[in-house]
DNA sequence: ATGGCTTGAGTGTCAAGA
């Protein structure tokens, strides 16, 4: 089974990429981020006649998650149950028996403002609900934007970094509670590249000059990540032309 | 140097991203 998240900062824009993306690698479930398109408007039509079934929640201008898969889902369920939030940033369903959450977390802005704030309250209502959730279904796969370079090695350049939003020290043990329901970031399964990010600036030529961080994770359940048999991320599609600002991550398993 | 791109909204220019 292969699982994979893309964060596509609109899907209108990145539709044909996504396409082609979906055929090249055909993974089982595909979880969108940032898809800033309503639910009335999404590519449905587009999508299915390339094999897929979607199971989206979106929004204009802002946010929206989506999961594409080749089997119809079972059970979807959007947002974080119980916790009241107008942005639509959360969106889940079963396949094959995998309990799949596609995340698009909050950006968090600077660690002074109130953006921040709601990151912090907003991953303390993911990680209460996944800790029930996974009670639930113990073959579970947390996927997508989680705007958090977990350690120093994933960002270019951790003093720059240090302290700032994505890199506090807040943020980071938030990644900790997280891991600590028994989820583990299958990238850091396997040996990887140094330098391994998922998230470039637009601005200052940040791809070319390989300054990143890797903000975009899949993380596993303990049943589900003893079967895991690679994770990788794709940086080809930060080549394309009107490329998104982040790159695909794929987890293959047994 | 708080800039530097990109998108969506809407048609001038700004919010938001990370």
């Amino acid at each position: 089974m292969k699982l994979a998240t893309w964060n596509v900062n609109s899907l209108k824009v990145r539709l044909p990429q996504v396409l082609d993306w979906l055929a090249a690698h055909q993974p089982d479930a595909l979880c969108l981020q940032e898809t800033k398109t309503e639910d009335a408007k999404f590519p449905l039509a587009e999508i299915e006649a390339a094999g897929y079934h979607a199971s989206f929640s979106g929004q204009k201008t802002y946010n929206g998650v989506a999961i594409l898969t080749r089997q119809p889902v079972n059970a979807a369920v959007h947002g974080i149950p119980g916790f009241d939030d107008p942005q639509k940033r959360v969106t889940t369903a079963t396949i094959s028996g995998v309990r799949v959450v596609c995340a698009y977390v909050p950006n968090g802005e600077s660690v002074e403002s109130d953006k921040y704030r709601y990151k912090l309250e907003w991953l303390a209502a993911l990680t209460a609900w996944l800790r029930q959730e996974m009670a639930q279904h113990p073959s579970l796969a947390l996927l997508g934007d989680f705007n958090i370079a977990p350690e120093d090695r994933d960002v270019h350049d951790p003093q720059a970094w240090a302290g700032k939003v994505l890199c506090s020290d807040a943020e980071r043990a938030a990644f900790v509670q997280l891991t600590g329901l028994g989820l583990q970031d299958t990238f850091r399964l396997f040996e990887q590249p140094e330098k391994s990010f998922t998230w470039w600036d637009y601005r200052m030529q940040a791809f070319r000059r390989k300054m990143g961080l890797r903000i975009d994770h899949i993380l596993a359940s303990g049943a589900l990540a003893a079967s895991c048999r690679s994770c990788s991320i794709d940086s080809e599609p930060r080549r394309n032309e009107r490329p998104s600002d982040h790159a695909p991550v794929i987890a293959e398993f047994a």
